[in-house]
RNA sequence: GGCCUCUUGGUCAAGCGGCUAAGACGCCGCCCUCUCACGGCGGAAUCAGGAGUUCGAUUCUCCUAGAGGCUACCA
């Protein structure tokens, strides 16, 4: 009795070999510089920014290079997968707009050759070479007890401390026909595991895109490749699954490092010829004390891709900030490139950036204000309504209900300018930033007198400015008679000749009608107020 | 415990053996006869520490420290 025998009898089923399935997997008509890259998430209930950045960077690399994306489904792990997950999953990628080449719809339905793109619909596939393994002798049936969730492992590693021998060797490595017979007839079930050929002491040399040159202990251990429930590990499904779909480069988080050696065995094992890997950083985060700690989903609720699409941050701002931890070069081409759209920045793997970036939202809200200065007020007020429907339905109501006033309002001190206002980074801030458009503010002024003496006189002689300079004159006027210093230049040489300057009158004209000391061009708002309500808040 | 990765101003960083060590965000000051914003000008602020290689190290090597990752039938 040998190998094929132990084979057959743990996969009675499995009748295809590894060429058949190839034969289904035909290889990929590529020029030399295209690359098939891939995003394969688990799908776990939110996109995390981590993963968000990966999908990214491959998506930059698959269109720079004209080559293809697809999307790979990982939901081999039963426990973690939550009903609802995959919906999520594709809901933040459209969000986004990532679109794929290849991918399985949500019906089920594989649009692309290499399908099918859900890992849990391919356990036939994984099965055929895992029985493959078997039979050369690479791969065994283990009957040993499950480790299970965190603790379990925590436990099993303190106990492992103690041990220097490096190899980490299963007990049912060398099983004999009728020992695993034996098992089975027990009722016992099996997973499979890795028969690593290593003795602990090898070293290993790999090449990733992004670091260089890296050098480890060789894997020297028995790890599975099918659990129990006839699911693979990320390990195997990885090796399995890029091959045969043809990808080109993996884009993975660096945490996949230290497992690297024992994926370079297994590919080598399988007689697959080894992926180009890129290990990109994690993105983390500064605590309290300054350190870094990985972005998490518990404490940051910008680690949830969601995050951005609630406050109303336009997409490309997201893809900019992205794009500028990816590669510092970004921020230069996009100041010599204003007004290029960032699908114009191409970069080559090997010029992301190595360093772990951390998120820093007051960057993110710089850029975002940026991206929303190229606005028109028109494409603005759209954007607002759009976010509002769904985010703040009140608010939409209102804002569709006028929609010539509330565009002038997105207009202010934008429409018609070299240089636009940049204070708005989000939709979501614009209903607090423009209360004053909304309903009558609270005026505190610090001189009640002064300010009320000034008003009455505006007030008094009010009439609708029809332009810009009309009101300022206008106020000139007002102001001077009061005894304000019209000429600045004057006040600043004898400040105390007069009440004030001309800005200490705009100021009051301000409080009363914004609420705020700072504001958008007055005349602006008086016009989209109209005649009655400023005369309202002008007298106080 | 072992293995691996990373370390330039508050943050993001350029640099790849020879520089007064770019630039961006943030901060501060000045200018721009309504504020804010925009814009312009200017300012404070950085090579984790120690050895070594070299005529010369931010750059190469080693050590130390710190941070992070992996060491699951999780990805």
């Amino acid at each position: 009795m040998n190998n094929k025998d132990i084979a057959d009898l743990i996969f009675p089923d499995v009748t295809l070999t590894p060429e058949e399935i190839f034969k289904r997997y035909p290889k990929r008509n590529l020029q030399k510089d295209q690359y098939v890259t891939r995003f394969a998430p688990s799908p776990t209930g939110l996109v995390h920014i981590g993963n968000f950045f990966q999908a990214f960077i491959s998506y930059n690399l698959a269109r720079n290079s004209n080559g293809v994306l697809f999307l790979r489904v990982e939901d081999t792990d039963r426990k973690r997968e939550k009903a609802e997950a995959k919906k999520v999953l594709y809901d933040v990628l459209g969000r986004f707009g990532l679109d794929f080449d290849e991918y399985q719809t949500l019906d089920g339905k594989d649009i692309g050759d290499y399908g099918p793109y859900v890992q849990s619909q391919r356990n036939d596939i994984y099965k055929v070479f895992a029985k493959k393994l078997v039979e050369e002798g690479k791969a065994f049936p283990c009957f040993c007890k499950k480790t299970e969730g965190k603790e379990d492992v925590l436990k099993l590693r303190e106990s492992k401390f103690d041990e220097n021998d490096e190899r980490e060797y299963d007990p049912c490595r060398d099983l004999t026909y009728e020992e695993v017979k034996k098992h089975l007839d027990n009722g016992e079930t099996f997973a499979i595991r890795f028969k690593t050929k290593n003795k602990g002491d090898e070293r290993i040399k790999f090449k990733d895109i992004i670091k260089g040159e890296l050098e480890a202990k060789a894997n020297a251990k028995d790890f599975i490749i099918l659990k129990s429930d006839g699911t693979p590990p990320y390990a195997f499904a990885h090796a399995i699954d890029d091959t045969l779909m043809g990808t080109t480069i993996v884009v993975r988080g660096e945490e996949y490092i230290a497992s690297a050696p024992a994926h370079i065995e297994l590919f080598e094992a399988l007689g697959f010829k080894l992926i180009d890997y890129c290990h990109n950083p994690l993105i983390y985060k500064l605590n309290e004390q300054g350190n870094r700690r990985k972005i998490s989903k518990r404490y940051d609720p910008e680690s949830n891709m969601m995050f951005f699409i609630e406050n109303g941050y336009p997409n490309d701002a997201v893809f900019e900030y992205l794009l500028n931890m990816i590669s510092s070069h970004f921020e230069i081409w996009r100041k010599n490139n204003p007004t290029l759209n960032w699908r114009e920045f191409k970069f080559k793997p090997n010029e992301i950036t190595a360093v772990t970036p951390i998120f820093d939202l007051v960057k993110l809200n710089d850029i975002s204000k940026n991206v929303i200065a190229t606005y028109s007020g028109e494409q603005l007020y759209n954007n607002w309504v759009k976010w509002a429907e769904e985010f703040d339905a009140p608010l939409a109501e209102v804002l569709k209900g006028d929609r010539e006033k509330y565009t002038k309002v997105c207009s202010m001190d934008r429409d018609g300018r070299p240089k636009p206002r940049k204070d708005i980074y989000n939709y979501k801030m614009m209903k607090d930033k423009f209360h004053y458009i909304f309903e009558r503010p609270v005026s505190n002024f610090e001189e009640k007198e002064k300010a009320k003496e000034l008003l009455d006189a505006y007030l008094q002689n009010f009439k609708m400015p029809t332009s810009n300079e009309e009101w300022f004159e206008d106020v000139k006027q007002v102001a001077g008679k009061l005894g304000y210093a019209t000429d600045n230049k004057l006040y600043k040489e004898n400040p105390d000749a007069f009440k004030g300057n001309i800005a200490k009158a705009c100021e009051f004209i301000r409080i009363a009608i914004t609420g705020e000391k700072d504001s958008p061009t007055l005349f602006n708002i008086i016009e989209i107020l109209g005649e009655e309500e400023t005369r309202k808040r002008l007298s106080i």
